[in-house]
RNA sequence: GGCCCCAUCGUCUAGCCCGGCCUAGGACACCAGGUUUUCAUCCUGGCGACAGGGGUUCAAAUCCCCUUGGGGUCACCA
């Protein structure tokens, strides 16, 4: 007989949302939802300080993007309401008392400066640092006066001689030693509750039965399993996540890389890929399907099948997915996906490319091929956004036309054979056969033409087909191009 | 350093829990070839791993122990 399932993700507002918040989040809600659970969000705000309701929307907002919805949470309430941890004090300190009452707790008057010098001590005798005790030695009715004498003091967890033992679904059984965890503090002299209360308190009433959360919490477990016992409930089931890693090796940082999931939206990653590959961070569908949505997660995530082992984040990977989910999408849907950042990237407003919307729908189709994520569209693409007489030549590619010597006379004999062709407008199939024939007749190579051609149009080495640019191009551009490249390749 | 966690190709992983089907499978990346006006897509092929050492067993990537290596954590932060 076990209770229903019920989750939760309970991210600080101090930041962005981390990508390996974004997993631990997507887990949860794919446990909740396979298992027929409740899956519920809970905004941890308890350091005022660095708490920001636009940090706070915008995880939720994060969360959204990527397909995820919860069933109770900040924003559409439920039973257990409030779900803003800074709401909830007045329960959190009514249990405190209640513990402190119970001699499960105790008031700790030691002053900053002695705790100092002790782990001072503690370093110099290569001893771990630890709260040594002292206080607990006081007889609760002489801590009474000094409290109520005004003397300041913290409410410290009693940890009791023993062990704690607790079942992790991805490790197995965990077990720590009681001498490895300290009388912690539970509430600040300031009188607000720290972390590892508070999460235990909310979870204990909001009757959460599997945490699921990142490994830096495993050696906080004990901690809060022997408050749950203080308390007098059944700890939940729990799951500590493989981290994600950066290049180093080291849990995933700025150093090597972005972290927040808004800095791979605003790159233009789809989301379905995000998903997909935040998926792969330690979770495999059967080992041999690498491209498969949430609903393949929902169907068949179980948290036994999560790796125990940290996962590097492999953009390359990463990048190969977008591509996979940019090309299945149809030029219609991409269009839209990419308009927003082909118009930050400054060059043309919305409103001119919504007029001419067809042209853009062919150029979507012509790139999608070669983009791997929006943002790789904007840039792919600027060069038919640019002035006429200033398209930005790539180095290689102007290397690699420069190395034709005869690369201005084939392009001006090229561009007198072309302009009147051109004169009602660009047929790319037309100009395509056209000039391979031209070629062939003036016994050139391919690339003799094509390499400096290249680079007038486009300035790129690589890119869509010569014809069809100069299409989306259209002729006075065209022409006026090779003109200038007449000049610049010289 | 103490404690805790982890260990299959460069990377993400399947296999491990319930030893034999594993001369260890897939994917990314890389290399080579094909298609092509370039790039890309696409197709074909290649390179490439059970960290080391002991056990247990007829048999170990799979179970146990040790070593080594890596990571996490040691706050009146979450």
């Amino acid at each position: 007989m076990s209770r229903p399932v019920r989750v939760r993700f309970a991210p600080s507002p101090t930041g962005k949302l981390h990508v390996g918040g974004a997993r631990t989040a997507l887990f949860n809600w794919a446990f909740a939802r396979r298992n027929g659970g409740k899956f519920l969000l809970r905004i941890e705000d308890t350091d005022p300080e660095r708490s920001t309701t636009a940090n706070e929307h915008e995880i939720l907002n994060g969360l959204r993007q990527l397909g995820l919805d919860w069933d109770e949470g900040p924003d559409v309430g439920g039973p257990h309401a409030p779900y803003h941890q800074r709401l909830r004090i007045e329960r959190h300190k009514t249990l405190a008392a209640d513990l402190l009452a119970r001699g499960k707790a105790y008031r700790c008057f030691c002053s900053r400066e002695r705790l100092e010098a002790l782990s001072k001590e503690q370093d110099a005798r290569k001893e771990k640092n630890a709260y040594d005790g002292l206080c607990r030695k006081l007889a609760p009715a002489q801590a009474e006066v000094r409290a109520a004498a005004g003397e300041p003091y913290v409410l410290r967890f009693a940890v009791q001689p023993g062990e704690t033992r607790f079942v992790d679904h991805v490790r197995g059984e965990v077990v720590f030693d009681n001498k490895e965890v300290e009388d912690w503090v539970m509430v600040r002299s300031d009188g607000n509750p720290t972390y590892n209360f508070v999460v235990v308190c909310d979870d204990v009433d909001m009757e959460i039965t599997h945490v699921l959360r990142g490994e830096e919490h495993l050696v906080n477990t004990p901690k809060q399993v022997l408050l749950y016992h203080a308390l007098g409930k059944t700890p939940p089931e729990f799951g500590h996540l493989p981290l994600m890693l950066g290049t180093d090796r080291k849990k995933l940082s700025k150093r090597t890389g972005d972290t927040a999931l808004s800095d791979y939206i605003e790159k233009g990653f789809p989301k379905e890929a995000i998903v997909n590959f935040l998926c792969l961070q330690g979770w495999a569908l059967d080992g041999s399907t690498e491209v498969f949505g949430i609903d393949d997660l929902v169907k068949h995530f179980d948290i036994k099948d999560v790796n125990k082992a940290g996962a590097i984040f492999d953009l390359d990977k990463f990048l190969w997915l977008g591509g996979e989910y940019v090309r299945r999408e149809a030029p219609e849907e991409l269009a839209e996906h990419v308009l927003p950042h082909v118009v930050k990237a400054g060059a043309v407003s919305e409103a001119d490319v919504r007029a001419r919307w067809p042209w853009f729908l062919q150029i979507v189709a012509g790139e999608r091929e070669r983009i791997r994520t929006y943002g790789e569209f904007a840039e792919r693409t600027a060069y038919l956004f640019a002035r006429d007489e200033a398209v930005v030549y790539d180095p290689a590619a102007e290397n690699a036309a420069k190395k034709h010597e005869r690369r201005v006379d084939t392009l001006r004999a090229y561009l007198e054979w072309l302009r009147p062709r051109l004169a009602s407008g660009v047929d790319a199939a037309l100009v395509r056969d056209a000039t391979k024939a031209w070629v062939a007749e003036k016994g050139l190579k391919m690339p003799q033409l094509f390499q400096p051609l290249r680079v007038a149009l486009t300035g790129l080495p690589g890119g869509p087909d010569l014809f069809d640019a100069m299409a989306w191009l259209g002729a006075p551009a065209t022409l006026r191009r090779i003109e200038v490249a007449l000049e610049r390749l010289a």
